[in-house]
DNA sequence: GTCTATAATAGGATAGAC
DNA sequence: GTCTATCCTATTATAGAC
């Protein structure tokens, strides 16, 4: 049974889209219905929890998917360094060069941080990790230390250019993280 | 009349921390009166334009105060390097060591993100402005792109606390920029 | 300037037909 | 699985007394 599977993942795209543009308490039912197409009872048919499955379904599923584009190709073969340049490309591409806002963060500094804590915790912490085991790999000192600024810098980039519309600040931000740590 | 200026300051004080608690669009009228301890229609009649004037408002004073607290310092007398130090013991204390989140990304953040833009954008430039002027003066290449980095960083380290409960982030960053910044 | 009361609307959620 | 219709509450906002 492919189609049903690939239709959830298409609600779960549209559903991440609204996420991410409006956060948590910015996006209505009415906003996501529309986002996907279906109406509100659909939604509640395949969300019965209402809105709080919705958001705690699109970032389980966020924490699949940078599972496989981001962490694995870290802990991947080839050289330390060829990895985390290929990191860094990934995340290029994911937030669309500064363009794309950050799920995480959005609803991270939302009202209902606290409701998902640990979803968010999980993949920051999985993200820092895998950078932070690369980096030891390579022989960096204060790996830890490094792989934490790295994640916040590309967040605090996102942050800056959600904010201010210039995507200045986030390419130099993957462009000066490739120097230091990809050296 | 000293006493409705410090009145409409310790409403805008409350306001605020509402905002940076809950975001814009999860801080409802209900939370804003309770906080302030005012009747809805108490603060319609000193905001007629509801919550959106309310942001600008508590946006408008937060651009006046990190004006003297933040700024300024950076731009007074001192060597450039304890300036730099005295704005990130600023920010330490600004955001309570990374337990306080920052109203500039609740805002940008969330789904009214354009409305403020200009509010938002011209409080984040600025701050990169004063520090790269700093740097510029000390010496330091690239002082526009460090500056940004800074400030990214900064904004970055607090996204991560605020979604892992951990400040450790934070305050490394501080410390971190004093080293490279200040050195 | 602040309050109580109230309007008008949007939000989340459900029932039941198809 | 999807829809229309509906319910109930929260939310924004206003009116008018004090």
């Amino acid at each position: 049974m492919p189609a049903p599977l690939a239709s959830r993942d298409a609600v779960l795209d549209r559903l991440t889209e609204t996420f991410k543009a409006c956060g948590y308490d910015g996006a209505s039912l009415a906003d996501l219905s529309k986002a996907t197409g279906l109406g509100k009872s659909s939604l509640y048919h395949h969300f019965p929890g209402g809105k709080e499955e919705m958001a705690a379904a699109v970032l389980d599923r966020l924490s699949e998917q940078l599972g496989a584009s981001l962490l694995a190709p870290l802990a991947g073969p080839g050289a330390p360094a060829d990895r985390v340049r290929a990191m860094l490309a990934t995340v290029d591409g994911l937030y669309g060069g500064g363009t794309r806002p950050c799920l995480v963060g959005a609803i991270a500094l939302d009202s209902v941080a606290p409701l998902f804590r640990d979803r968010l915790s999980g993949i920051l912490t999985a993200w820092v990790d895998a950078l932070a085991a690369t980096l030891r790999e390579a022989g960096v000192e204060d790996a830890e230390r490094r792989a934490r600024d790295a994640v916040a810098r590309i967040q605090g980039a996102l942050v800056l250019a959600r904010a201010t519309g210039d995507t200045t600040g986030f390419r130099e931000t993957l462009v000066t993280l490739r120097r230091e740590l990809a050296a």
